[in-house]
RNA sequence: GGGCGUGUAGCUCAGUUGGCUAGAGCUUCCGGUUUACACCCGGACGGUCGCAGGUUCGAGUCCUGCCGCGCCCA
């Protein structure tokens, strides 16, 4: 039956036409994962960004390059869930809010944390989750009735669950220790959260006197205001330098605390003057040499990293930068600073703070890592995790080898609450509930006491690395997680293995004894045009907003697809707008189709009889498909995105529809099955085309679908409709046709030389060849006319395949 | 200092297990607009594959050394 087809517009409205598909598919149940259905399932989770965060062209990337795989999957029939969700983002969140409090003059003390987490509340409610609108407008197809936060009551169910479990098997515990502490924050942070950075700094040399008053002892320092906390002298025991004065005491300047000078292999004699303070209440190193020889710990700063009560009172209730001032200037006036040298040195920085962290010495609670990482550490070796690419794996090893306890507790009220509960002598009862933490400390005591719960809360992290199960219902037997655990695939980018990777996959093979997914795949960093790294200070950020709102999300998406394996991946705006070209492509080729159906019965079955050309592009549309499968079960969307535009750009349109033309327009060379073979062949191959993009650009193809094959096929959206399949009966070879393509080439060569414009026809065309070939061509003589766009064709023999043609001479 | 990655056309990058004359896109230049598209089409220019050795019938690809750049760790 022929049914009307759709006109198309001259130029696709890429804004209107997106959000009124986003529109579309919002209202409609597409991605919906369906756990009943007996499909083999996929199972992707989002990396959960931070609920504070807005889309940065990292996300783009990564969810652009999850899109793309998920896509797929789900029009190669697989059960796909792609659950989404955001995480709590502790630090991030509550200093959202209580900047926002403070603008209104009100500190979270007075509100008091009840009231306070009511404000986080609201403020997430009203303001969270910026971040999904976004990653809607890009296209992303998750299961969005299932979204979950980590601060959903079943997540933090489970979060409480694995604290007393972990607790309760010896893997977690409370320390007094050393930790990195942000001032700024005013929370300890883990390793993870601080980076070292290369600052310029000093080294200050002091003279710390010897008590015998038989000379000094030169100290260097980088922090002068720690020694006021200074517990001892250090000398290396080989260092010859030192030797008598080991066991002799030395002079604190300033204060004239007498210091032992103490044997310890942690000085290096080759650095400074070979002797070193020990400040062991703000030095990582420090502290273990205190442990060693029974050091005094003196704590000298409060936790905002002020000079406390155990320094001399004018240095009190100071900076550390204040007091190191002047502490500098009154060493001098005493004659005790010997030199001061500038230097480079690293300087480790709260992450979020943005601040050089204080090491400070305060009880906190750790994950024991050791028994955890040996696991997660095998399930990699023995390949039950694949990485992609498998070089990462280094990283992933390397970290793990060197791992240290991971202090999850924060000075926070937002975030879950440790799950332990004092009594007033201090014993600690870890449960999940506080009933069942009464009634712990009720069988403890033999009567009912009085509780109190301890005020800090979890490391975001602790709840982001449940994800892969929590959000499935675990601890629960649920359907869910029969069906989609352990997750088939993990997307994310190289800098976060330890963060996410390592964690998840450590909290997965201990808590469910499986792997939380099978393949990992790493991709790299988004830098800018110049190959920079995107930072607020030198401002090169890129708001992914703006070439959606510029170019479309497809061509955005388009570029991500461009993001080889396993390196960073650069942003231009020139890349941007290959995308927006390939999108104007498609719709104006689609349009080109379309004029040539209007008297086209889409029921029509094959022609029984095709002209090579035809049958050409049908083998060239078959191995496409077969070459996408192959890449794309190995999740390569970069080799896929080469394939499909070097199949769509270079075959169908500047090939394929260009050799086709003079078939339409000549209807005394060309009978009507000759044209029905065209357009038999344009429909199907259209139709193909529009589901072998749908993944990568998944806008205009549902458009161009709604427009044209939809009254046709009945399926909502093209989006649940069959990947296309390759055909092997299609991908027979036609060898005829590279000489077909050769004679095109030569045409076009000749055509330019002589300055002869398209629109003109050739009255005669003349191609020599060798006798055989000319054979062989002879009966696809009324192909060749219209590759070559005559309706004069004459053979002569020669050596060597060219062209020759003559034009009607107007003047 | 250790580990990993990287170095291919002016720019951004491909190049599977070694195998036709090393590819694509962008840029530049030349030509082309009645019959899908100037957000277009055709053509051309453009490479000592970082350098030096080695293995091989054959190396961008494998091995060794060196140099540059980047990241992580110390």
């Amino acid at each position: 039956m022929i049914m009307k087809l759709p006109e198309l517009d001259k130029m696709p409205d890429t804004q209107t036409l997106e959000t009124s598909v986003q529109d579309f598919w919002d209202s409609n149940d597409f991605y919906k994962c369906n756990p009943q259905s007996d499909k083999d399932p996929f199972c992707i989770m989002i990396p959960p960004p931070n609920v504070t965060g807005v889309l940065h062209a990292g996300h783009a990337l990564n969810n652009s390059l999850i899109d793309f795989v998920v896509r797929y999957q789900r029009m190669k029939g697989k059960d796909v869930l792609w659950q989404p969700g955001t995480d709590h983002a502790g630090i991030a969140t509550q200093r959202q809010v209580e900047k926002n409090l403070e603008k209104q003059k009100i500190r979270k003390t007075d509100l008091g944390r009840e009231a306070f987490i009511k404000k986080v509340w609201e403020w997430k409610e009203k303001s969270g989750g910026q971040i999904i609108k976004q990653l809607k407008r890009l296209g992303a197809s998750c299961d969005w009735s299932r979204e979950r936060f980590t601060m959903d009551k079943d997540l933090s169910d489970a979060v409480r669950k694995v604290f007393v479990k972990m607790y309760k098997d010896g893997l977690i515990y409370k320390g007094t220790r050393m930790v990195n502490w942000c001032p700024k924050q005013n929370t300890a942070v883990s390793d993870l959260e601080v980076e070292n950075q290369q600052m310029n700094g000093k080294f200050w040399h002091i003279k710390y006197p010897l008590e015998d008053g038989s000379g000094y002892i030169s100290i260097a320092t980088t922090r002068p205001e720690t020694t006021m906390g200074d517990g001892a002298v250090a000398v290396h025991p080989s260092d010859e330098r030192y030797k008598h004065l080991i066991g002799k005491n030395c002079v604190l300047p300033l204060l004239g605390r007498l210091l032992p000078i103490i044997a310890d292999e942690h000085p290096d004699p080759e650095k400074g003057s070979g002797a070193v303070k020990i400040t062991g209440a703000h030095d990582f190193d420090d502290y273990e040499v205190a442990k060693r020889h029974n050091i005094p710990l003196i704590q000298i700063m409060d936790f905002q990293a002020k000079m406390n009560e155990n320094v001399p009172e004018k240095y009190r209730g100071l900076s550390r930068y204040d007091a190191r001032k002047l502490i500098v200037e009154d060493l001098e006036k005493e004659g005790l600073l010997e030199k001061v040298e500038d230097i480079q040195h690293i300087v480790p920085h709260s992450e979020r703070g943005k601040v050089p962290v204080e090491p400070m010495i305060s009880d906190q609670w750790y994950v024991k890592i050791q028994p955890l990482a040996d696991e997660a550490k095998r399930v990699v070796e023995n390949g039950d995790i694949k990485f992609v690419p498998e070089h990462r794996k280094n990283l992933y090893f390397s970290w793990m080898d060197n791992i240290r306890d991971w202090c999850i507790s924060r000075q926070l009220w937002w975030g879950h609450q440790i799950p332990a509960w004092y009594a007033e002598d201090g014993t600690v009862f870890v449960e999940e509930t506080e009933e069942e933490a009464f009634a712990a400390a009720e069988r403890h005591f033999g009567k009912p006491v009085t509780l109190v719960q301890d005020e800090d809360v979890l490391d975001t992290w602790f709840s982001s690395m449940l994800w892969p199960f929590s959000t499935l219902g675990w601890p629960h037997e649920t359907i869910e997680m029969k069906k989609y655990y352990p997750n088939d695939l993990l997307v994310t980018g190289f800098d976060i293995i330890f963060f996410w990777v390592a964690r998840m996959i450590m909290a997965g093979t201990y808590l469910t004894k499986q792997v939380p997914f099978k393949t990992v795949h790493l991709h790299g960093l988004v830098r800018d045009s110049k190959g920079q790294k995107f930072s607020k200070s030198k401002g090169n950020g890129v708001d992914p907003m703006e070439p959606v709102g510029k170019f479309g999300a497809d061509a955005l998406r388009h570029w991500a697809a461009g993001a080889s394996f396993g390196v960073d991946h650069r942003y231009d705006e020139r890349d941007i707008k290959v995308g927006r070209k390939l999108v104007v492509k498609l719709w104006n080729a689609s349009r080109m189709v379309l004029m040539n159906l209007t008297d086209f019965d889409s029921e029509s079955a094959r022609p029984e009889k095709m002209p090579i050309e035809d049958q050409w592009i049908l083998s060239e549309l078959s191995n496409c498909i077969a070459d996408v499968d192959t890449k794309m079960e190995k999740y390569d969307t970069f080799a896929t995105r080469e394939i499909l535009d070097k199949f769509f750009w270079h075959s169908f349109c500047d090939r394929y529809l260009e050799m086709i033309k003079e078939r339409f327009w000549n209807d005394e060379l060309y009978d009507v099955e000759n044209k029905l073979s065209a357009q038999w062949t344009l429909w199907h191959v259209l139709r193909a085309i529009l589901g072998l993009y749908a993944p990568f650009i998944p806008f205009v193809t549902e458009e161009l679908y709604q427009r044209i094959y939809k009254p046709f096929e009945g399926k909502e959206s093209l989006h649940i409709t069959a990947f296309p399949e390759a055909n092997a009966e299609w991908s027979k070879p036609v060898d005829i046709m590279e000489t077909f393509l050769e004679l095109l080439d030569l045409i076009r060569k000749e055509r330019t030389d002589q300055k002869v414009a398209n629109s003109v026809k050739l009255t005669s065309v003349c191609v020599e060849a060798s006798k055989d070939l000319i054979e062989t061509l002879k009966p696809h003589t009324l192909s060749l006319c219209s590759i070559l766009r005559t309706t004069d064709l004459t053979f002569a023999t020669s050596d060597r395949l060219s062209v020759t043609f003559e034009v009607q001479n107007d003047s």
